[in-house]
DNA sequence: TATTATTCATTACATTTGTAACGAAATAAT
DNA sequence: ATTATTTCGTTACAAATGTAATGAATAATA
């Protein structure tokens, strides 16, 4: 006992509260409101941007392990937020992008998490 | 889709990514080496620290869940690298202390976790 | 072209993590 | 004093996450 080490002074220690809580945070705004998962509005956020694109494409862009993508996209199309066909030309892949309310959800969202990000990059200062 | 968000560029979200990079590179050491969560890491760190404490001392400064905790207490009791009795004051406390060779791992830890946080401090410019 | 190997998404299983409920002990209230 | 409330640590249960195995489809190779 009494070694040399402070926790509370450890850098990845703090740098995970961190990112820990402004995760939550995030989580706030868009679970409260539409109940999504971590995951899932990371699956949104990419299709927001990309078009037909298939589960390992997300899980390459986004950092999410394929099954964790599949089992969001697998909710995400159950509540018709997002829309799913089997890719035609290779018929092992997948084409996703939003559908309609998906678009909606995602027009009034993604304001909600620009301005978050901004309150939390100015509280960082 | 093609709303105007790029996910990649998303404060909350990259601070994510570097969280979980960092902790694992550096969960990689104890694990590797001697087998410990990362609740487990943050137990032993704080009683480096404080002595003949309780988990609920712990849960407080630590961040971590009391069931995380105890969990990680229960572990590492088993393994006899802490030392664990109930505090005859009150009896619903516990008195934690590093055993022995508890001390000794952690004096072999604890430098390998600062120069872990010294190569990650020097990579962040 | 027949066979083998690889890729993709999903499913099944195991482990981890979080939440609620519990019993023992102590404190507060009547 | 007795009862009610709170605190502490653990246990039991539920949900989320990770890992391995599967089946279908394609690509590579002999």
């Amino acid at each position: 006992m009494m070694l040399d080490f402070n926790l509370s002074n450890f850098m990845p220690y703090r740098l995970n509260l961190l990112a820990r809580t402004i995760s939550r945070g995030l989580a706030w705004q868009y679970q409260e409101k539409y109940d999504l998962s971590i995951a899932q509005w990371r699956v949104l956020a990419h299709l927001s941007q990309h078009d037909k694109i298939s589960i390992r494409d997300i899980n390459k862009a986004v950092e999410l392990d394929k099954v964790a993508v599949s089992r969001a996209v697998k909710e995400l199309q159950h509540r018709k937020i997002i829309h799913k066909i089997t890719n035609p030309l290779d018929k092992r892949l997948l084409l996703l992008s939003l559908s309609p309310s998906g678009v909606k959800m995602m027009q009034e969202l993604i304001p909600l998490a620009l301005e978050f990000e901004q309150k939390m990059l100015a509280s960082l200062d």
